[in-house]
DNA sequence: CAGTGACTTGGGCGGTTGTCCAAGTCAAGT
DNA sequence: ACTTGACTTGGACAACCGCCCAAGTCACTG
């Protein structure tokens, strides 16, 4: 094999492993495999890493550090919140419905952490990760629609993480990708329900609103 | 040991399964693990199944089975419908948090199944349960508070299980408890304005409200 | 051009896994 | 009492796992 600097070797292990797991599942990721997916010998993972779990960390955080949001930045400003909600859940699941492979990673990951001390912090990473990406994706659908949100943005996140979940793990079961996606365009009308315009001059707009602040759901696409 | 008819080591068998994947993982439950659990050799258990995978499909069936909902027969009738679905969802919670383990092999056994072929029916059916079990709660609920629901049912129900997943996948991760219940009581406060009154003369109640009908969330606990 | 050290190789080690089987044990029927 | 067959036992097997290491190879520096 081509000689190659250890940092750069752990990258191409990472991706390796990567495709391992999300092709066959966690369990199929053993050394062996992603020596051989990597084209290198059985002891090279060994000398890039010292443990098995310090690989399947690295691979952890670089799954969790991919899925962040694309394709935010060219949100049109002064559209109604509902059709900017419309937008930015349409773009989420089309990211997450063509990566089956990774989601099911991500849950695989997130079990597998909660049960072996020593993938401890993955889990919590993950979600972290999630729970950030979702509150930054509700600032920038505001900001867009010249809307606040009358519930707590951690809510709100929460709200968010935890319905985009629900309904991943439900596709992935069944594999109907038009009732995931009507199901979380719903989430969007439920949001928007929760918009409150700004005040300020800005030409806001979207669904006004009453707030009888109820509230919980939310999550943020682990893909 | 004392000796046993095949049915009966088979239900001893599957309920140590249960007990070693709970408690220590679904990768825990080895043959030689749930022998020993048993407190049988290990010869007992390739007597009594044919595969590891047969006394793992029995083990999910055993858990999906006992996910049936309990307690709902004592729901009072002529509350209003925000109080009959607090009752009904903080009696969820309830038994969805103090079995913690069970929770957590719930979601490492959807996974597997939908890893290997030889699982291929445990994910479905788990989750065909809940569904089912979701649109039964929400019909003793919707006759105990004498509504009915601005949604088909098979929309609410995936509504329902999609949020007591994501919420619940949340709290394994977190430990919050009182988040995910919180954020379950607004799932039940957005159930309430789905929810119609019956015209009929019997003393209905609760949130009335328009349907403004967007829709998705839901989910039915994996207990 | 020689030497040094980073990188690679392939086989071996002990442990665990699922599966199998020859032999043993015990309750019930004749 | 003896036979039969359901049930149990404990060890053996091959396959695979993570991990380790002595030896080899190559790029680079002096």
């Amino acid at each position: 094999m081509n000689r190659m600097p250890v940092a750069e070797r752990r990258e191409q292990l990472v991706e390796a492993a990567l495709a391992v797991a999300s092709r066959d599942g966690i369990e199929a990721a053993t050394v062996r495999a992603v020596a051989a997916e990597a084209g290198v010998s059985l002891g090279v993972v060994h000398y890039c890493f010292q443990d098995k779990d310090e690989l399947l960390r690295a691979m952890a955080h670089a799954i969790t550090e991919r899925n962040t949001v694309q394709g935010l930045d060219q949100i049109p400003r002064g559209l109604p919140v509902a059709e900017v909600l419309e937008l930015a859940i349409d773009a989420l699941w089309a990211s997450i419905s063509s990566t089956r492979g990774s989601q099911l990673l991500s849950y695989e990951l997130t079990t597998s952490s909660l049960r072996h001390p020593e993938l401890n912090q993955v889990a919590i990473e993950q979600y972290r990760g999630q729970w950030a990406a979702a509150e930054y994706v509700l600032d920038v659908v505001g900001k867009a629609a010249g809307v606040t949100w009358a519930l707590p943005s951690e809510e709100l996140s929460r709200i968010v993480v935890a319905v985009v979940d629900g309904y991943s793990l439900g596709w992935l079961v069944d594999g109907n990708a038009d009732l995931a996606l009507r199901g979380l365009r719903g989430l969007g009308g439920y949001l928007a329900t929760l918009a409150v315009p700004i005040e300020n001059g800005a030409p806001g707009s979207g669904a006004p609103m009453d707030d009888d602040a109820v509230a919980p759901q939310s999550d943020e696409s682990p893909a």
